[in-house]
DNA sequence: GTGAAAGCGCTAACAA
DNA sequence: TTGTTAGCGCTTTCAC
């Protein structure tokens, strides 16, 4: 193969006669340069198709203009619609994003921020479920969470998921179902999941009524959740209403009712969480707590940049969710 | 704010009262080192909670480990799956992955190939749909692309589209359909889409009846795609079978299809195409072409390393789709 | 307006 | 087994 020798800062210089700093200014369009000069360097560069080397000037500025956004997987639509979003914002802001797709897994998580602390991003969003990760306290780098609970210093974006679990359970409430069960991922100290939870719990005593709660984790097959289901339906023939813990489930759930000869909704109710878009187009007759993704989004990518640029009392925040009716409850 | 001087190898290495070879031999467990000594250089480290920089060890290399996914956006289940697949391949062999969406814009699709110009990438896979951008024909770099044609030398992983459509249509010709509508994006010539097209002109003529098409852009809003499948039922309400270019789209056909009170699939047969894990999690019910997804990850990043390894006659590949069978043909 | 020179943090010949 | 030195390609002070 024929190797092509770069093309540097310094060959374009030697062709249109003048300093590597001149060269390097016309490229950045900084200080005083003559027309014609600029106009020799342009023609020099052309001439030679030139290239600048982005990661020379990284080294630097000591900036990379990256970040990483550490998610369990993009092939999920709350996930994959709030990357989205996230790189779109990034994007317009002059960062590029990578992808980090942990699986859950604390090994992989713990790469990525490895990436922060090696200096090759300049900052990261984290979203994903794994705890007791150490680097999270030790470093002071710029870190954002989203719906998730990493450590004292580090700002969460969330939604509000106390009142999305209100809304949910209240809904079915309305309904008239008098045995409502809800799923949920298995708790741990640091989702705000447990939040949902927690306002099912409350209104269900509230209610009189006795709070059940499936478990599914959030990595295994298809499969395996419907088997969970399964298990539900048998044990629980009474029930009549779901606050599922996202529109996945709810779909499953519908699926296995259907199975039980449970048609929704006049003998099974079924509330979901997320509201995604692609959920929404795929599974249109979901009804659903939809979490504000755009701005959750906007919000994040707002607060890591200050965290970038130097500000110490970034505040968490909360945004609001809402209810998607439609007739599935 | 307390600016954190950074630790660099020259300070460990005088910590260790070694030399910076020394430091960075033990950094690469490269050449040979005296046990006593790695000690003193890793204690050192640890004291100072040394992290090395990276950048600097890629301007050296003259290598990022680094690739870029450019598609018009993750958020859709063919392209979240997809881009997973890949990153889950590339991430095992030490590749770290951009996020590129391009919107289908061809100003963004050119800001990534800048990245692979200016060697802040070592690769590129690009699966977005515009044609014209020179810069593919101009550079050597390592490229692969998925589902397109971009240029002469550029190796394409696909499925097998004409396949596809054979498939889709012979099955809605089975179910005894006699008017069969084909939705697909505008055909323009960097896309395999029109072997999608072509197989179902090719099929429709050998049975005596008359192709039509309704085209519907890839990028606009659902509310806008409706509008043009509810033009369809008006203009052809003998219609009783559609191959849809995509599973959202099919799904899209479905509910406008209620609107005309047309009950799939007594009244109406639908076939989709693409069958991601997620639409088939969230649509079950949906007869779909399925692509190889992970096979095409594989293969893509198999052909990129090629390229970025230094081989030059890297080939094209096509792959098998197969018919998931489900209700709604 | 322009250039010379130092240096961002690391690696790898080449010496010792 | 270890150290010296010269870069990787760029930016920026400081001098003219």
């Amino acid at each position: 193969m024929v190797e092509k020798k770069t093309i540097k800062l310094d060959d374009v210089a030697k062709l249109a006669g003048v300093s590597k700093t001149t060269v390097s200014r016309v490229l950045n369009n900084r200080g005083y340069l003559s027309d014609k000069t600029i106009k020799k360097v342009h023609d020099a560069m052309d001439e030679l198709n030139y290239r600048p080397n982005v990661i020379a000037r990284q080294l630097f500025k000591q900036k990379t203009n990256l970040v990483a956004l550490v998610f369990p997987t993009v092939d999920n639509p709350f996930f994959a619609e709030l990357e989205a979003e996230l790189e779109k914002r990034f994007d317009q802001l002059g960062y590029r994003v990578l992808m980090g797709n942990s699986q859950n897994n604390p090994a992989k998580e713990q790469d990525y921020l490895k990436l922060l602390l090696n200096h090759q991003v300049d900052g990261l969003i984290v979203g994903s479920h794994n705890q007791g990760i150490s680097e999270y306290q030790k470093t002071t780098r710029p870190i954002v969470s989203i719906e998730r609970f990493v450590g004292k210093q580090i700002p969460v974006v969330s939604s509000d998921n106390y009142q999305g679990g209100l809304l949910a359970v209240q809904r079915l409430l309305n309904d008239g179902c008098k045995h409502i069960i809800h799923t949920n991922y298995p708790i741990n100290l640091v989702s705000p999941n447990e939040l949902r939870q927690q306002a099912y719990e409350d209104l269900m005593n509230k209610h009189h009524r006795k709070p059940i709660t499936y478990s599914v984790s959030f990595d295994v097959s298809d499969e395996e959740k419907e088997r969970v289901f399964r298990k539900m339906f048998q044990e629980h023939p009474e029930v009549d209403g779901i606050f599922a813990d996202n529109d996945t489930n709810a779909s499953l759930i519908i699926r296995v009712g259907k199975e039980f000869n449970r048609h929704v909704p006049d003998d099974l109710k079924v509330v979901g969480y997320d509201g995604a878009n692609i959920t929404r187009t795929l599974s249109p007759e979901l009804t659903t707590i939809q979490q504000p993704i755009p701005e959750m989004a906007t919000k994040a990518v707002e607060l890591l940049l200050q965290l970038i640029n130097g500000k110490t009392d970034v505040k968490s925040v909360t945004l609001p969710v809402r209810m998607i009716n439609s007739t599935t409850a």
